[in-house]
RNA sequence: CGGAGUGUAGCUCAGCCUGGUAGAGCACUGUGUUCGGGACGCAGGGGCCGGAGGUUCGAAUCCUCUCACUCCGACCA
């Protein structure tokens, strides 16, 4: 993208509503702007970074045999009316009437609804186990909504849902489900830690929140810091053993995290004292079953194995995609701007020319930047240096290639490392190379 | 939903108390100088002062209603 063309209206100064850093942070760095309360327009740049984020959550979901699909926004009341849920859910449930006098609504979840629809096609306990998910937007009508997407009316979130057989076979769906997520937020760049949960309203006994870990949490954290040497990637689980499944949760869960609210003093003192971590935390995912609390209320079942009718037991599993854009940036900003994790930045490294209009520096921007358009930003605008880097600081790319007269003259060009501050003279041939991009 | 506030140029804000032809900085347009960390000069463009009523010779300013947004509290992926 070249920025002299781009719809990416960098601010200079701070949005008077803006309170929290992240919400400063994506509306200076020109990924949003909000349109209603609570409600907000995604900008180029920062509709890229919500599209990287759900891309790495499919894939992690898709590696543990979850199927995409979509479902609408818009639900029938119907369906609530069926679970017991249209009465209970509250003013948070934003009701709409449509022409012909229907009650609709625009879901806030969708447990109902695939339930449903698991319902119509899935009739043998054979087809078990059935795990679906989707990335769409929902809608609470928060009573005070604050913090920019963080705490939206309207939000994007990965939910899936989980169908098994019996209650051992959920669980393993589970553990699937949790080292999905591990291997998510490892992959997204941020500390993410597991804590055991209230079952809330929705019931049940398994139940986990993922909390990134930032100052500006809203929760208090306390957890064992031999989380943070973990390395899920390669951590060997053969997720279709029963076995494999449950020595990977097992050690999962010796390490003690909990949350201020489940903080007990007794197990954190078993923790080595140079291990203990406090922090804060802002809840990006939960996963939790909840057995057959909708197939039974929907009357929802299969034929089991002995042609009985058999009512699948369930888990559902979110992950908050918008409201990560914003706790990334409250893990990963400094004094200048966002720090973007490579796996999540909008363009992967900022062109900057700082003398348009010289042939040589044009001409290595040019080559530099038609290597790889599409993750690469170009700032080709006729403005001075400091502007420049300033907006490429705030922007938060994680690489910043330098392009001078100086260098140029001698086939060289500076590249900057967002994160650490690092720079390096390089041959303009070995740039693409150094920062990971291009062929 | 209780309490408190704010709506004036694209952004940040002044002007309102004490009514009399709408302002600043940044941004934008033109131009010249400048040019590796948010430059400077000159010349410009841009506002139904959130909306509707009212008071008044005259309303951004006073009064009433309304809409929107923000903050504190209770609530929350």
């Amino acid at each position: 993208m070249r920025l002299s063309r781009s719809f990416l209206p960098t601010l200079k100064e701070n949005p008077a509503e803006a309170q929290i850093t992240s919400h400063r942070l994506m509306l200076r760095a020109g990924l949003i702007r909000q349109t209603s309360a609570g409600i907000y327009a995604w900008l180029p740049a920062g509709l890229k970074v919500l599209r990287n984020i759900a891309n790495i959550v499919r894939a992690e979901q898709d590696a543990i045999g979850a199927q995409e699909m979509l479902m609408p926004t818009l639900q029938s009341s119907e369906l609530w009316k069926r679970s017991g849920r249209y009465d209970a859910y509250g003013p948070e449930m934003l009701r709409i009437r449509d022409r012909h006098e229907r009650d609709l609504l625009y879901g806030p979840t969708n447990e109902e609804m695939v339930t449903d629809l698991f319902g119509q096609v899935v009739k043998s306990y054979r087809e078990l186990p059935q795990v679906l998910y989707h990335v769409q937007w929902k809608f609470r009508d928060e009573v005070r909504p604050r913090f920019g997407v963080m705490r939206g009316r309207e939000f994007y979130m990965k939910d899936a849902y989980s169908f098994d057989v019996d209650y051992d076979a959920a669980v393993d769906s589970y553990r699937r489900m949790m080292l999905a997520y591990l291997r998510t937020f490892q992959r997204l760049g941020v500390k993410a830690i597991p804590m055991v949960a209230d079952t809330g309203p929705i019931g049940g006994e398994l139940s986990h929140e993922f909390l990134v870990l930032a100052p500006t949490g809203e929760s208090g954290v306390f957890f064992d810091g031999a989380f943070e040497e973990q390395d899920w990637l390669s951590e060997a689980v053969d997720i279709s053993s029963r076995e494999s499944l449950a020595k990977f949760f097992a050690r999962m869960t010796s390490f003690y995290a909990a949350t201020d609210e489940k903080h007990d003093e007794a197990q954190w003192a078993k923790v080595p004292p140079e291990r203990r971590r406090e922090g804060r935390g802002i809840e990006v995912g939960h996963i939790f079953h909840f057995g057959r609390k909708y197939t039974e209320s929907m009357d929802i079942s299969v034929s089991g194995p002995d042609g009985a009718p058999l009512f699948p037991e369930m888990g559902s599993y979110g992950i908050g995609v918008s409201r990560l854009v914003a706790a990334i940036i409250e893990a990963s900003h400094d004094e200048q701007g966002i720090i973007w994790p490579q796996t999540v930045a909008p363009f992967a490294a900022v062109i900057i020319n700082l003398k348009n209009g010289d042939a040589q520096c044009d001409e290595i921007c040019e080559r530099l930047y038609a290597a790889a358009p599409e993750h690469l930003l170009y700032d080709d605008r006729a403005e001075r240096a400091g502007v420049k880097f300033a907006d490429a600081d705030l922007m938060g790319h994680p690489w910043q290639v330098i392009v001078g007269p100086r260098g140029a003259k001698a086939g060289v060009v500076e590249v900057k490392n967002r994160a650490s501050g690092e720079r390096s003279e390089l041959p303009v041939d070995a740039v693409l190379a150094h920062i990971g991009v291009g062929a």
